[in-house]
DNA sequence: TAATTATATTTGCAGTGTTAATAATTTTAG
DNA sequence: CTAAAATTATTAACACTGCAAATATAATTA
């Protein structure tokens, strides 16, 4: 019966891969039942045999571009020096990537996590993805004692919702209005937050 | 032909009470163009005589809402003494507001302003609406020297960028899980960032 | 009162997510 | 190798959504 498994798994991922291709083209609001069947080769109710609703087939997308993001960032920053100027570099990939590609951030902190599959392994990987893609950076801040070790909590925290907060507005709200605003406000609040 | 205007501030407000209504009571999810001519006794056609599109009466409702957060507010800071203390219980009682009506905060931060009435005019509301409504205690701080001057429109966006994150969080990825859990963390964000 | 204008409604279209009944295929049993 | 059983895919249908054009009603003006 192990094959039943990889054959449900591989069309699984039919339907994984068309919805990746999706969001990271036209966006999450093109992201529909019949748009993504279309693209996978299958009718639309085909998809209800192997996931519970729509939303369980997005949110199961998210470790995928998590895994992405991470070497996207680690692409970035890997020539900086090592320590906080690398970890600023870090943040600043991470951003730059929700910002090449809205739909995912649409994905990661906009959509509703409503429906059948909740899917909460998806939202804890969210919750921490900043620090994930991090996670490096902070190792080696500690390791180097570049920064106190009983405020590396209180730190990520805040670059965490400082971040998600800024890219909501950026990305959202149309505030600042340029992307050089943006980049400016970024910096300054990286600066704040990681001293040297 | 000033009864025309009138009658037609009339009608439009109808539209928007009903809209109001939704948006505190079932949530952003429920409004809808049928569900709000329902409410407000009329044909979801006549709608589009008044308004260009759902979005655009959507966003209207906005200015409605900073108002009423604004009144939230001052009602339960206005015993704190005034300072820095007020100012934190602001923050507190503005992000208590949102938890109260996740509609609003949907609207204010998650629904996207799209077709033909984009009302910029809401968009730049929504960006200003923690600082219009922590003025006076800015002020206030300001005029007695609480916090030096050239700190305070760095302050305003730490404490704007980490609200809305922390609330978008905490409302939209369940992080953290509990509301205790989350008002410490408010807490903690806030004393970092506003000494004393 | 009749013609004109303004307003409201009905009808229709193209979408959306989801389910139940049906069709096609594959697997198993004889 | 064929017949029955189980699995998988598809079509049809329902209740929604936003929106626009044509139609009906009401109010205003001549």
């Amino acid at each position: 019966m192990k094959n039943k498994e990889i054959q449900e798994k591989r069309i699984k991922n039919y339907f994984v891969e068309a919805t990746r291709e999706i969001l990271k083209g036209e966006g999450l609001q093109a992201v529909s039942v019949r748009n993504v069947a279309d693209r996978a080769g299958y009718s639309y109710a085909t998809l209800y045999n192997y996931f519970k609703d729509i939303n369980e087939l997005i949110f199961v997308c998210v470790s995928d571009f998590q895994e992405e993001c991470k070497i996207f960032v680690a692409g970035k920053s890997s020539k900086k020096t090592k320590g906080t100027e690398r970890l600023k570099a870090s943040v600043l990939a991470y951003i730059h990537y929700f910002v090449e590609y809205p739909g995912i951030f649409d994905l990661f902190y906009l959509a509703k996590p409503t429906g059948a599959g909740i899917n909460s392994a998806a939202l804890h990987l969210i919750a921490k993805s900043l620090d994930d893609v991090c996670e490096e950076d902070w190792n080696y801040c500690i390791r180097e004692n570049l920064i106190p070790a009983e405020n590396i909590e209180n730190l990520k925290s805040q670059l965490r919702f400082s971040v998600t907060g800024m890219l909501l507005f950026y990305m959202n709200r149309r505030y600042p209005e340029t992307h050089d605003e943006f980049l400016l406000q970024v910096k300054k609040q990286m600066d704040t937050i990681i001293k040297n």
